[in-house]
DNA sequence: GAAGCGTGGAG
DNA sequence: TCTCCAAGCTT
């Protein structure tokens, strides 16, 4: 590893005298101010809205944590509801595997720990969805651990401050070990979250405002005019599109039908309509010959969708029909849709077939 | 280490 | 329109 030049001890201080006068106000957030007044975090409120970051924007969290919060005050709340329930709540939200494993770790909480988080990184690295980044994060703001915090932002803040050219993700075990020299003591928790809004609103990955950064003075790619240069990615892949079809069935009284999705993978335990198998070959089954049923099939439309490694191109059909014998699945009706554990492209596909379903929905 | 896993917003 | 990406984890 190539010999790197430690950050500077005024780090920490600079950094939280900038946080102390421009901290993001968030929901989950204890304020500066009010943790001086003695104000403690709450660890499940830090976890909930920690899982539901996860490659996640603020701005898609803040009403999904509000929801929730107050739904579930407590981790105990959780624990004890329903895993549809949850998995209806985090509906659009995106990851679903975060929404699953924020049950179980619940779940385990409550049953194994007596309804209190770990308080260090290992017990907390071991629970579901919990990972180095997440682990170091809560023990951090939530029980003033001084455990090296690093993220996105982070990554990106610290291979500006020393240049390192490594590529990531191979540069993250050198990252991880100048953050961890750098995290103080005192105020760890406020450390991180300090870093983390000095990389979402000045250091920046286009254009950053180094002119108002904190610690601009011991910045090497500032120095050296290269701050867009950092942090080293590999080129990213081309996304390859997949062909399908889904099917939109309504009962004379006007309720769909909707399916459960296996468990795991993509949209894994989600709620849908009917689809054939999604795949790249262009003669694959995109047509109304390869429905769920025979029904009178009418192509209403196609609907495209962009997943992390594929993009989606859906025919979307709909029928009136009697019923559906023997086809696993549920009757929904317009009511309650909304309420459903439909991810974003099962919402476009219904949209396609009801244009008026979704009217807040993207189309 | 690499692949799989969502979504909506910004530039 | 298109590219990038946002407080990563699991396998």
């Amino acid at each position: 590893m190539p010999l790197k030049t430690a950050p500077d001890p005024d780090l920490a201080s600079l950094l939280l005298a900038w946080y102390d006068r421009h901290a993001r106000a968030l929901p989950w957030r204890v304020s500066p101010a009010d943790r001086a007044h003695g104000v403690v975090a709450d660890p499940y409120r830090v976890w909930l809205s920690e899982i539901m970051l996860q490659q996640t924007t603020v701005q898609a969290v803040k009403p999904y944590f509000e929801t929730f919060a107050t739904r579930w005050p407590r981790v105990s709340d959780l624990a004890a509801a329903d895993t549809e329930d949850v998995m209806k709540a985090w509906a659009g939200l995106g990851y679903y595997s975060r929404a699953r494993n924020l049950k179980k770790c619940a779940d385990v909480v409550a049953s194994e720990h007596g309804g209190r988080f770990p308080d260090n990184e290992d017990g907390l690295r071991a629970l579901p969805g919990i990972g180095p980044y997440t682990a170091a994060a809560i023990a951090a703001i939530a029980f003033d651990r001084p455990a090296a915090v690093v993220d996105g932002n982070i990554e990106r803040v610290f291979t500006r401050l020393l240049e390192i050219e490594t590529p990531l993700p191979a540069a993250k075990t050198e990252i991880r070990a100048a953050v961890g020299h750098a995290t103080p003591d005192e105020r760890p928790g406020d450390f991180a979250q300090a870093l983390m809004d000095l990389g979402a609103t000045i250091c920046t990955p286009k254009r950053p405002a180094c002119a108002l950064c904190p610690i601009d003075k011991m910045c090497q790619a500032r120095a050296s005019g290269r701050q867009e240069q950092f942090p080293v990615k590999p080129a990213k892949k081309s996304k390859p599109l997949r062909l399908g079809a889904a099917f939109v069935a309504e009962r004379r009284d006007g309720s769909v039908l909707l399916v459960k999705r296996p468990d795991k993978g993509l949209l894994g335990g989600m709620t849908g309509v009917p689809t054939t198998n999604w795949t790249v070959r262009a003669d694959g089954e995109t047509g109304e010959k390869s429905a769920p049923f025979a029904a009178d099939w009418q192509h209403k439309g196609v609907i495209t969708h962009v997943f992390t490694h594929f993009e989606l191109r859906l025919e979307v059909f709909h029928a009136v029909v009697c019923g559906a014998a023997d086809h696993p699945g549920w009757w929904s009706n317009p009511e309650s849709l909304p309420g459903e554990a439909l991810p974003t492209v099962m919402k476009k596909a219904l949209s396609a077939a009801y244009p008026a379903l979704f009217r807040k929905g993207k189309s």
